[in-house]
Parts: structure tokens; C-alpha cells; sequence
DNA sequence: TTGAAAGCGATACCAC
DNA sequence: GTGGTATCGCTTTCAA
């Protein structure tokens, strides 16, 4: 059922049929409520394809995945941002296109998004610095939106982020409140722009209360699990190992605490442990008390807001720039309670 | 840049511009190769929306992620299917969309993606028992491919599954021939096809050895850390506990871990554990020895051929239904060597 | 071997 | 308010 049969079966003309159907005010409310009917009745759907081309419109949103930095999309934590976002794609009436290309190609897949006419604009993840995605964009000329910053790019360009150093600022101080001197970093690789932002909100936190930081203790590579293992394990190999670990991951938790495991401690007795972007819970004697859940939800809200500003942009298009600043939850149970002294 | 007006600087006509880009054989070699050069120096690309009005195909193929079952897409299985589906879309001028919608609209979601011809062909993923999506793709008249297989389902349908059963199985005589007498399932959801498989070889091991299975031993639940937990915890605290562990994910199998270790016993010596869906390394004395890489590269390349098998139903359509079954990898390092009897 | 012209199924401008 | 018609950019007969 297509709109030229719907209108004959009506009795109208196309153009009537697809104004009253879209919601055109000059419309008669009578007509408008037969054609609806009648739509409803034969289950007419709008072809996409004539609708992308009669409007230049692709109704489509693009999302790069370049397979080198494929773990990123196993990451929940991207997992989670695509969810809050193709809810938003849904509601909307657009598509999500998911462009899983060599690493090799990926600009060359942005660029085909805009020339081949498939999105009408991206959303770039897990910035670096001077990401080089982002001059290419407005070269190319698609609009766009950022999950998260870019140190040191000048151009202007409208992004949703996590509060990352006030995440780590505050659980450092919680562990330093809780009496830990030595709290050992086991961070992300920091030419990524979260774990520059990270490390800094550690750092602060030492800074404010005039402790020195201690470079032994502030380890930064992949967020694997064999990566946390090895940083945590030197670690605790220090002559003066830390009482307290700060994670970045869910993932790179796993090898701490299995370095932690390794050395014959006990996470929560003998060493506190936070993790970030986790959402999981320690156990202690079968019940569940929540050491920190970090980003879980904050991070599907800002897939569900890097969406809205997306759309909002490129239907009122020409904006300014905007920017949002979300804060990560934080929630501490007793287990991480002050761990006994290790010196 | 636009075929009408590449046609008009080669002085030749669309038709002619259009035959020569895409391989017809009556084009004129030498016209064929003025046509491809221009095309490239003038670096155009046919609009995707003209070509998808045109020729009535959308170039897209449709994955639909309910949102309730959004841990499915969490999942690093599904991560890395998806990985390996949207590497063939690639070469092969497909896009992939990814409808994300609440769980209530997930039929509708199939509906709109053929009645608004936004995908030609959708797979679908997590078959459970007497899956309603099957009989519901027939009727809808939408070409797919089901990545796993659906019990109890009469109607033939093209597939793509790893030997659960099999890998669940070899793991389990693995276990036994070790001397483990006693070895705890944790399982996945047993309404999802594939749990019901890895149950199936688990208990088909036991069989061929005449040993009987114990209901205590076998635990069915989400596929959480939590529920991993609780499982392990439990079958630990019984009279006569399990000397190893077969565990269904990398997420039970952190709170099976967690478990054990919360008993102060030591993974690998005091218990054995073999993870399925783990690509993880278990360490020892800081080096890498796998204990159980299952099917992380299975699941990718059954995300590729699914893939594959799905383009092939829809370009020459009208196949016979496909099916492939592929083993999963099982490499198995000393680390899981026998563990001490602790009876 | 090449080209003219009719779709594909909507939108949108211009008359009436 | 409603309808005729050009248009979006390509593919695909049908002629030449």
C-alpha cells in the first residue's frame, strides 16, 4: 500500500493524502480524519526510501566503529551509551547505522556516510587528544556530536561527557578519608582523553590536602584484565604497596583483583578497592553491598542526550555549539570500609 | 557530484555513466575506463537513497535490540557477532541498523523494518525455546538468518550456532579425566536455546561414563555476577562440594571467582574452573595461561558467516534454508591441571 | 554499444 | 483546502 493507491482508495490526490497524514495545517480536520482512518485501516507506512529521497533527508544517525578499537564496543560502558541513544533514534523516527570498518578506513567511512548521503550526522566516541575526527568533520560537514572531550582542540564542537576528574576526585578522597595513604592508580592508556581527566581528578584530590603523588603508584595501559593484573601486582610489590586500589574499569578490575587474590589478600578486609564504570556489586557473606556504581547509568543518559543534541542540531540546524557536563553517581556501601593498615 | 552531471562532463548519457560504474558487459572497455577514472577524480559516489528508491532494495540489514534484554547487547558474545556480521555488510555495500526499542515494540519494530523498507533482511539473535520471532519473520515475509537455533521449532529456517552442546561436553570430560568427581553447571537460563545445549553436553559427559548427575551441581540462572555468585556459594557450602566448576560466562564467572575466593580457596588449585565465552587468561606467577578460550573468534566468525548466508538468501532469494554448525575453540592450559582432591 | 525515457514513492511548489 | 506536476538521483526497459 503505497500513498498514490491510498489517496485512489480515497478518493484525493497524493499531495492532500501525504499533507494530512504529516500534520499540514491547511488541511480540512475532516479530510485529516479520513485519511488517518483510512491509513490505520491499510496500514499504510511511508516508504523511508522515497521519503529520504524526496527530502535529502537520510533519517539516519552513523556510528563508526573502526575494529582495531573493537573492545570498545564490548565495553559496556559503549554499550550502554548506544542503548540510551537508539532509544532516542526510535522515538524520533531515525536509524541507527552501525559502520564496523578496518582501522585503516575509517575516515574513508565517514566520509562515504556524507557522499553516499546513508546519515545525517555521527556521533564520534572515545575521543583522544587533538582527536584528528574532529577537524575532519567539519571538513567534511556533517554535523556531530562527541561522547566525551578532546584535549586541546581548538574548534569549537558540541559534546556530552561524564564528569571524569570530579569522579575520580571524589573517590580518591573517599579512600583518603577512609585513612589510606597509598591509593594505587590503575588507569586507562592516557593519550585517551577520560583517562587524562581521570588521572588529573586523582591527582587534585592528593594535591588539595597537600600529599605528594607518588609515581610507583599510578600505572596507566590497555583496560584489559591481564593489563590490571600486572599494574596491580607490581604494585603490591612495592616495599610500601598501596592499601587501596582506584580502577578504572570493570575489566582491568578483574586482574586487580585477582593480583589482590594473587598475594593471598582479602579485597575489603585487607585492601579497598573502587572501580569505576562498574555497576556490579561486592558480595560479603551472600549479600550484595554496592562498592560503586559509577557511570552505568549516567553514561545511557549521555547516549540519550548526545542523541537529542544530535537531532535538536541537525533539524534546527545551525547552533551553536553545546555541551554537557553530566556528574557519575557514586555510591559507597560499608564494604569498602577502612581497610586494616598494611605498614 | 551527481551521475546526471559526471554523464554531462563525459558527454555521455546517465544510462551509459551507470552501465560502466556498475560492470554491465555491453559497455565498451574503453569507455568503461574514462568513465572509471572520471568517476574517481571527481571522487563520486552514487547517492545511496536513489539507488535504494530505484532499484527497491534498502542495502541495509536490521538487528532488532529489546530493551529489556539489553545485557544481550552488553554481552561481549554479542559484541563480537556483531563485529563480525557488520565486517561483511561492509565489503559488501550493506549498512547495518541497529533498531534499539522497548521490549513491548519489538514485534512492531520487525513490522515497520519491511512495511517502511528500511532492511531487506534482519537476523535475530538469543532463539529461545519455540521462539515466536520465527513463525512471526514468516508471516511478515522478511528474509533472516537466527544466530543459535530455536527447540522445538517446526518450521525449517536458515541458522547459525556454535556447538554448544559439543563444547559443554569436551569441557566436561576435560574435567573428569582430571579426577573431578563432583563438577558444578552454572548455567544460563535454560528457556534460552542455547543453555538447554551446554545442560545437554554437560549431562551426555556424565552418561558416557555412567556417572549420575546431581541436581545440587546444577544451577540456572541470568548470566550475572551475581547469579554466579550465588550459585557457586551454594554448591560450595554442600556437604560434599564440587571440586570444579563449568561456568556459561565471562559475567557468572566473576561472581563464581568471587566465590571461591570468598571461601579462601584458590582458583586453580584448590578448585578448577573452566569459563565458557572467556577469552581471559587465568595468570600464575604473572604469565598468561589460558585456561579456556571458548568462542570469542567461534562467535565472530559465526557473526560473519550469518552474515553472509543472510546477502546470499536475499541476492539470489528463494534458497533452501542454511545451517552451520561451528565448533568452538577449546584451548586449555596447565593451569587448570588437576586441582587437589579436597575430599 | 549507446541513449531516451519511464519509473521508484514520496515531497513541495504553484495553481485553482 | 485541494490537486497537478516537477523533483530527488538513480536503475532499467526499449529503441536505435
Amino acid at each position: 500500500m503505497n500513498l498514490k493507491e491510498l489517496a485512489t482508495k480515497l478518493g484525493l490526490s497524493p499531495t492532500t493524502v501525504s499533507r494530512a497524514l504529516n500534520g499540514y495545517p491547511e488541511v480540512n480536520e475532516a479530510t485529516r480524519e479520513r485519511v488517518m482512518a483510512a491509513a490505520k485501516r491499510h496500514n499504510y507506512r511511508p516508504n523511508t526510501r522515497a521519503i529520504r529521497l524526496a527530502t535529502g533527508r537520510a533519517l539516519a544517525i552513523g556510528h563508526v566503529i573502526p575494529l582495531a578499537t573493537r573492545h570498545e564496543i564490548m565495553n559496556p560502558i559503549f554499550a550502554d551509551f548506544i542503548a540510551g541513544a537508539g532509544e532516542t533514534y526510535s522515538r524520533n523516527g531515525y536509524d541507527m547505522l552501525l559502520s564496523v570498518v578496518p582501522d585503516e578506513d575509517e575516515e574513508k567511512a565517514y566520509r562515504d556516510l556524507k557522499s553516499r548521503g546513508s546519515a545525517d550526522g555521527v556521533i564520534l566516541h572515545a575521543p583522544r587528544m587533538n582527536d584528528p575526527r574532529i577537524p575532519l568533520m567539519h571538513e567534511i560537514g556533517i554535523p556531530f556530536v562527541v561522547h566525551g572531550r578532546a584535549t586541546a582542540t581548538a574548534e569549537p564542537y558540541s559534546w556530552v561527557d561524564v564528569n571524569n576528574r570530579r569522579a575520580f576526585q571524589r573517590a580518591t578522597e573517599f579512600l583518603l578519608d577512609l585513612g589510606h595513604a597509598r591509593i594505587g592508580l590503575v588507569n586507562g592508556l592516557e593519550f585517551m582523553d577520560f583517562a587524562i581527566r581521570r588521572r588529573t581528578g586523582y591527582a587534585d584530590a592528593h594535591a588539595a590536602r597537600g600529599l605528594q603523588l607518588d609515581p610507583a603508584l599510578m600505572s596507566s595501559d590497555e583496560m584489559t584484565e591481564i593489563a590490571g593484573f600486572r599494574a596491580a601486582t607490581a604494585m603490591l610489590d612495592l616495599p610500601d604497596p598501596p592499601t587501596a586500589f582506584l580502577v578504572a574499569s570493570m575489566i582491568s578490575g578483574m586482574g586487580v583483583r585477582r593480583a589482590i587474590e594473587g598475594k593471598g589478600l582479602t579485597m575489603g578486609k585487607d585492601v579497598s578497592v573502587i572501580i569505576h564504570d562498574d555497576d556490579l556489586s561486592y558480595l560479603r557473606n551472600g549479600e550484595d553491598v554496592p562498592i560503586f556504581t559509577a557511570t552505568r547509568s549516567s553514561v545511557r543518559e549521555a547516549g540519550r542526550i548526545a542523541a537529542e543534541m544530535l537531532l535538536a542540531i541537525i533539524t534546527q540546524h545551525g547552533e551553536e555549539p553545546q555541551n554537557r557536563l553530566l556528574e557519575a553517581e557514586l555510591i559507597i556501601g560499608q564494604s569498602t570500609g577502612p581497610a586494616p593498615r598494611r605498614t
